[in-house]
DNA sequence: CAGATTATTATGTCTATACATAATATCGCC
DNA sequence: GGCGATATTATGTATAGACATAATAATCTG
């Protein structure tokens, strides 16, 4: 029975996925380890780890030192969604940016933002709020709080040629950050901004991020009616 | 100058995000090649080639054979959402999970959703509506169209004590899906089994699935007021 | 000089081998 | 039989060397 020889670590993949879409191996199954693999498919164990590590990332398969590889028994969806920089994503679109700045002004911001951005001790903070417009058309509305400790040179900015969105990630660096996506009732002068109804519907991503330890800015994107998040699941199977 | 040796790739990977925050390493900058960080950092070639791959893979570096490594110009949020099956998730929050079916009935669907499950021509479609409750409180809102063409299996099943969401994932393998977030204002009998005002904001995830070039099932999942999906950015330095 | 061909280069990957590490299984002892 | 020490096992990772591949740079040719 001489096999066809997988000799890439994707067609190793690719026959692993078909085991596994065909029941050979069932959720919760336990596979044959690398050593006996990497025989079957006359290849190298490295290869096959590659393979085996490659759809452990993609939530297919579990693996646990010494116990061994199992086909995952909760197959989550494992979307991975690019959030880009507010100009880049509009002019994707084919639309023109422009930005408006509507207030910039600096405060010690409420105990909900104090929590995230200066847990210890409430200090100074930069609020912002800006529209973000395509082709004139009201796109998405920023409400930012910076952390002038962390950032004291967003002191200096005055934001009205160059977004807090785009200023911060091209000047100042960050390690991790939070995001969360929620679905929220459109709030009055935010509704106005966006023009939409109060009470809209309204796409938010909230996201905090950090430099380390130390916080760097809060933000609120609210979206206009219509916006959507689009992402897609699934193993790179070359179909 | 003996250089401290990294060892192990991920003390490269922080060695070059550390250079990158820096800004020893700016955004565009093309970074020296593997070989020559390999002498650098007294490690074998495949070390560095792990950790750049993994970075590559987080949005940090853009990789092109020949042309080199540069830093990400746009430094794009990579975010992995995991989307569990419904019942994980609401046992996940130490709460107990029901399940209601309202619906259930064979039909041609309409023409939105056959764009989606069976473009060539129409095809026979089962519909379920059903709700997902956490703790006796409305949860999530299901309305599913499942492709009997490639589901027919599907036909058999009454989803009176299974829900479709589980019975799906755990018969039919899928090679893929879309995946799309929205916000959206809760229709008549939606609002009402979500026990939300008509008009309220929701969130919505549409999904379709596909095994290999065949139409599973597409799904509108509404979530009831509150519900927010978290996640994280950043590339994992051993902080 | 334009266009096609060839050389160069950096990444992509495979191999074989070795050792590290975590988790389990087993054994010996009380 | 219960419990702690030890052996075993599968994955995780490092290494040196080799060849593959894609993309660019250099060169040749009409």
């Amino acid at each position: 029975m001489s096999q066809p020889r997988f000799r890439n670590w994707q067609a190793i993949q690719d026959e692993v996925l078909r085991r596994i879409h065909a029941r050979d191996w069932p959720p919760g199954h336990v596979i044959p380890n690398e050593v006996d693999l990497a025989a079957e498919f006359g290849c190298a164990r490295a290869t096959v780890n590659r393979a085996l590590r490659a759809l452990a990332e993609a939530g297919m398969l579990e693996r646990r030192r010494k116990a061994g590889t199992r086909v995952a028994l909760h197959p989550v969806s494992r979307a991975t969604v690019d959030i880009p920089v507010i100009r880049q994503e509009i002019e994707d679109r084919g639309q023109s940016y422009t930005y408006r700045m509507f207030s910039r002004k600096i405060a010690r911001p409420p105990v909900s933002i104090q929590a995230r951005l200066c847990p210890d001790s409430p200090v100074d903070c930069l609020h912002v709020t800006a529209l973000h417009l395509a082709s004139g058309v009201a796109y998405v509305f920023e409400d930012r709080w910076i952390n002038l400790a962390t950032v004291p040179a967003a002191a200096n900015q005055n934001f009205d040629t160059i977004s807090a969105n785009e200023w911060l990630l091209a000047t100042v660096p960050y390690t991790h950050g939070d995001i969360s996506f929620t679905a929220e009732a459109a709030a009055g002068a935010e509704a106005d901004l966006l023009g939409t109804a109060r009470g809209a519907p309204v796409f938010v991503i909230d996201r905090t991020t950090w430099d380390h330890d130390r916080a760097i800015t809060t933000v609120r994107l609210s979206y206009a009616p219509g916006y959507r998040i689009r992402t897609s699941v699934g193993t790179p199977v070359s179909v």
